[in-house]
Formats: structure tokens, C-alpha cells, sequence
DNA sequence: GAGTAACCGAGACGGTACGTCACGTCTTCTG
DNA sequence: CAGAAGACGTGACGTACCGTCTCGGTTACTC
């Protein structure tokens, strides 16, 4: 992750040396995500992060390998927690297009998405970390459409990743398109159905 | 668009002095696009251009605001080409997944598309130029979404918006998440039929 | 000298693309000698340079390849000022210590020396550099006692480079051991004095 | 000197707490003058110092001010060795200039001489050692001189001052000038005939 | 056929941010 | 307390592109 780490594993916590100030890296994710909102990532700058944050560059390239790296950290984390558990398939499609909803109406994920976006394309190391992000979220999935099929609720040839690509990409393509419109409870609603329409068995 | 243009219209051609060597407009789009391929949106630099295309940076900033404004014009173009036309609306739509498939399988595409997404998030003027762009493919689009509801041949609450971002967002999706793979013929078989049970009338 | 020069030459002159702006030229070295005197060279820095001359820092790294290259310019020049010319030796010798004293009773040279001498010491293009500009003024100090020599004014094993070895050295470092005291007029009696003597025919 | 020193009397030696190390002191002052030979004192950190002398940057600061104090101490160290004794003045004079031949022959003080140059002009407290480190020498210098002054062997208005600036700059001039040459038993001979002649009283 | 106006190449210009380096200090753990 | 380890704030470094400008020289149209 991030930077070199040279004790990255926790190990029993050896640690020779003065240890890293935790306090510096919530202030820098802190002020990561309030300069992301106020000017852009385009117009986003180490230096002015440091100083947000009331501390230095060297601090910063201490922990993270770039702007790059900082941004995916500060704005997407890890989406551990879109978890959809059990209920009918329909309800179960709802709730994933609502944490769509939640997910990309958040003004740091807007302002973060695009950046991120060209980053990835541009390092490779980079485009791993993102979507090492996503692959416990994505598993679930996997698993609840999976279910859904064996159980058949849905049709037997479901890609999952299909239907990943179909409900993500929808809410990107809109967030991008128009970054000044808010994803509403209408817009999880229809995309909800024709989701549902789209993966239901033939006959039913 | 692009730069200021005393004299856009090609009108009557008057335009006192020296007229703009129009090979140097294509050499510099052509080595836009080989730059793009080669090294990548991140390491696209102005001056690399104007020396693969055997000009100077003065001739490029004279067509063009910048490095956003001439990789949009090389790398995306005017997507009038994507045109679904008259048949069974579900052979239309395997018509449209099928373009979007020869879109976003283009090197040059696939290069340009990230950039340009950050590009566009930060500069207002340029995100409504890329809109501009899809104007009249979308609305054709819509058009055709339009008329099967009227026919019948779709559930009349289908939001033709949605549908394109559908389409286009699992293709993006899947671009950016595997730059290295290609949109086959069953990745456009799958999202149609998905796309096509999406729209159905229920009781069909 | 100095950077590059892409057309070191003065070949015709052909000077193909913007020429060099000769007011920054003298700006920047003008603010490294007032710089010099105010704050000194270890305090001495790039950026304030650029500002005090009310340029870039890339202005000055494309003329000069760094500090040591700067400040040799600024501070040290070409000593083909010094020339003893023709008299009695005696009174040539007097003579060329009062060039001493006028070159290092200058503030600039004061200040300018010490560093000059650490950074030739680690550079040896600069160090090059610096005896090239001692070049002319040594080779007419070299005449003049050869001259001498031939005339019988002096021993005949008199060896020059020794004798500016003497002079000089001996205004160096009464001038790094008391910073704070000029080289007056006594300074420069004694010091010929006492040279006159050491080159002197044995028995005259 | 160098550090605080907080009990620098070896007085009775108790001091509460571990005492320091003393093969600290000797491996750093190795390690630097080791250091400053293989790569020159422009390059030379203290971090790199810490890792050659096998401990840390604390223990060095503990026991230094930094780099110029350290290497003052390492390379330079108390001229005391120098001391002309009692002969006729003529040989003295000799064997002081074979005794500046030893000095500046040395690789290490070779070595750290410009940057001690440039460090003392910057740093008057540093300024005030090295001339402290000089003062018993010279001190003898000047006995020395003064007493041949009084026994007539040389002219009573000699500045013994003058004659250590000559025989001293001379010897560092030609250092700084000629880096790879070394300083023969012919330049020993030279300087101390020239210097003999400078000094005799006229009619002798 | 002389102006005039916009082009062309070349490259210097003022800027902004970059990521790195070494400094000298401070903070922890271990002996 | 000293020693090791290493993070900390600080400040300068030299580089890379940006987009603009200033040159000398080159086409075309217009009068």
C-alpha cells in the first residue's frame, strides 16, 4: 500500500524509532478530502495539503508515493461497506442501487473520481490498489447474484460482472455527465428496475 | 470550438495574410494519437507533439486552447457515426452495443478517454464541448427509445437517458477496470440481451 | 562559459527564435553581488536571487549551470585588470600589490571568495574556469618578472609562479583570518618590501 | 569546543547516567576523515558519516555542532605540531617551510581545507577556533621572528604576521591551484630561500 | 509590385509545482 | 542517562511543462 513501509506488516510491533505521528496522517486525509471539495483535483497541490494539514511535504512522501496515491486514499478507500445480505433479489437490487446512490453523491467521490480515474489509467501499481478497494464489495455481489441464480431467482447466465459494470457505470457515467445533479430516490428506483427486468427469468 | 478563431466559417474564404498550412492540423492530430498510444494521456506533452509532428508549439496553440482541447478533438471526435436506425428495436440495440463495442476497442480511444474525464471534470467550457460532441448520436438515440415506446415495442416508461448511460457505463466500467482486454462479440451479445430484457414490456 | 549555449559561437549571429533578454543577464548578476554582500554566500540562494532581480529561477539556470557558476561570474570576473607594466621592478612590484589590495578590499570579492574556493575545490569544470580567468593577468605578471630576470633586476632563479604564489596567497589569508580589516596602504608597503627583498640579486 | 559539553572537565568523572562511548569519538572522526578523502567535503552528510563510523546522527550532534565543527576537529585538529626551534634562522625557516610541506601534503587536510575556508566566513563562532587552533603555533612563530630580530640576524621591522601570511598563503594557494600536485622538497627549498631573502637585514 | 497581415520555425520568458535531499531536532525503545 | 533508530519541521534544490512572447523570415491576398 501507499509507500515503502519499511515494517509494513504489524508483526509484534518492533518498532526502533520514533513512530509516526497517527495524528498527521488523519490531518492529511482530512485536509486531502476538505481541498478536493473546495478547489479540484486538477487544482490540488501537495504543498497546499501540507499546509491544510499543519505539517510538510516530507511528511506526506513519507506515507504515500504521490497525489495520486493520496487521493485514492483520502477518497475512495475501501468499499467494504456496500453489503448486500439477504432479503428477495428485488429488494436486495434496490439496496445496492441506493449505496450507488450513497456512494456517488458524496462530494469527495465526485471530486476524487475523475483524478483517480486518469491516475489509473497512467500506473499500473495504482490501477491494482483500486481495485483491490473494490474486491471485497464486488465478492459480495458476486455472491448474493450467484445465489439468486441458484436459487432461480433470476436467470442462470448472469454474469455478475455484467451487472457490476451495468449499476456502477450508470451512476459514474451520470455523476460525470452532470457533476451538478444529485443521484435521487427516482433515479436508484429506475435504475432498480430495469436491473431486476434485466436479470429475471424469462417466463416469470 | 478549439482556439479562437478570427475567421471560423470557411465562408467566403477572404482572410487577409498567410492561411494556416492545413497539413499541419492533421499531422498534428495524427501524432497526437500516436502519442497517446505510445506513451500515454499522463506523459503527453505539448512540445512532444509539435516535434513528432514536425511543427512547433506556437502552430498547435494557434488551433488549439490546450492539451485537453486537442487530445478531445484527436481522440474523441464527434460520435455522430454511433446511428441506430430502423428495425426491430431489439436488433437496433444489438446494433448500438455493437458500436459502443468499436468505440471503446479503438487504442486511441481507450488512450484518450481517462484524460479526458479528468479534463473535463476541471474545465466547464471543455465539458460542454464533449457533450456537444454526443449531442446528436444521443439524440438519435432517443429518438429511437422514443418511437418503440410509442409502438409498444418497450415498457412506455423507459428513460432513454438511463439507457445510454447503461450501455455506455458497463463499457466504460469495463474499460477502465481491464484496459488490457477487448470488448468481444459475446461481451456485445450479453449487455444487449441484458438491455433488451431491461426494456421490455413485463407482460411480453 | 557558464551554461550551455546552444550557439556558443558568434558563428554569423544567426540566433534563430526569441534572443536572450541581456537586461536579466546584468539584473541577475547585480542582485548576486548585493546579495553577496548582505547576506553572504552560504546564506545565498537561487530563488532570492531571482527575486531580487525580478526574474525566474529558470531564467538564471538557463545562463548559469548553478550557484558556484553564478557567483564565480558575478563575484570573481576576469582579473585582466591587474597588469604591472613597464618601470623599475621595484615599482612594478609595489604596483601589483596595490592591485591586490583594490581586488580583495572589494566587498564582493570578500564575500564571493571563500565559497568560490570550496565549490572549485569540488567542482573541477569550475575550477577550470577560475584559473582560466587568472590566465592573462598571470601570464603578464610571468613577462614582467621574466623580463626582470633577463634585465638582471632580479635572481635569476626567480620563479613567477612562486612570486604571485606570495602576493597572493598572503592577501588571502589576511583577508579570510581578520574578514573585518581592510588592506591599507601599510599593508601594501610592507608586503612589497618585503618581496623586493626576496627576489633581489644576492649582492645588490 | 564543539558540543555543550555539559561536564567537559574530566574532573572527577562522575557524571551521572551511562558515560558516552569514547570509541564513538575516534570511529566517527575516522569515519570523516576517511569520508572527506573518498568523496570531498561538498558531499560529505552526516548521516553518511553516522553510517561509516557504525553509529548514529544523535551520538555525532551530541558531541558536535555539525558538520563544519566536526570536520574542523577531524581534519585540522591543533596546529601545535609546528614549532621552529632554536638554530640559526635560516634553518627555522627551512624547517617551518618543511613543516607546512607535511601540513598541506596531507590528503585529508587537503581535503577539508576549502570547505573550512567557506565554513569560517559563514560561521564566526567557527571562525574564532580554527584561529584558537592556530594561536599556539603561531604564537611560537612570533617568538621566533622577534628573537632574530633582536639577535640582528634579521631586520628589525619584520611583521611576523606577514611572514606567516606569506609562507602559509603561499603553501595554500598553491594547493588550491594545483590540487594533484603535491608540495616537493624543491618548493620547501624555494619558499624558504625566498623567504630568507625577505626577511635579512639589507646589508648582509 | 508594394503593402499588409497572418502565418511559420525557433526558442526565451514568467510561472507553478514537482519530488528529493540534507539539515538539525525530537521522540520512542532498549541497554 | 547513552545509544539506535527513525520520524519530524524546515528550506533549498534543480527539473519539467505550462502557455505567452518576441524574433527573423515566409506566403498569400489587396491596392
Amino acid at each position: 500500500m501507499t509507500a515503502d513501509e519499511p515494517a509494513a506488516r504489524s508483526d509484534i510491533g518492533k518498532s526502533a524509532g520514533r513512530p509516526r505521528d497517527d495524528g498527521i496522517d488523519s490531518a492529511v486525509l482530512d485536509a486531502t478530502r476538505e481541498l478536493l471539495v473546495e478547489i479540484g483535483y486538477a487544482r490540488l497541490t501537495i504543498a497546499a495539503i501540507a499546509e491544510r494539514a499543519g505539517t510538510t511535504k516530507t511528511a506526506i512522501y513519507r506515507r504515500w508515493k504521490g497525489r495520486a496515491d493520496l487521493v485514492h486514499d483520502a477518497g475512495l478507500g475501501d468499499f467494504a461497506a456496500l453489503v448486500p445480505h439477504g432479503a428477495a433479489i428485488g429488494d436486495d437490487i434496490a439496496t445496492m442501487a441506493n449505496e450507488a446512490r450513497a456512494i456517488f453523491n458524496s462530494p469527495v467521490t465526485r471530486a476524487a473520481l475523475p483524478g483517480v480515474i486518469a491516475d489509473m489509467a497512467a500506473d499500473p501499481e495504482l490501477h491494482r490498489q483500486v481495485l483491490a478497494g473494490f474486491a471485497t464489495a464486488f465478492g459480495a455481489v458476486y455472491a448474493r447474484i450467484d445465489a439468486a441464480a441458484a436459487a432461480g431467482e433470476i436467470t442462470g447466465d448472469t454474469d455478475p460482472a455484467l451487472f457490476i459494470e451495468l449499476l456502477g457505470g450508470a451512476a459514474i457515467v451520470r455523476v460525470l455527465m452532470r457533476p451538478d445533479a444529485q443521484l435521487d430516490e427516482q433515479w436508484a428506483a429506475d435504475i432498480s428496475a430495469m436491473l431486476i427486468a434485466a436479470v429475471q427469468t424469462p417466463g416469470s
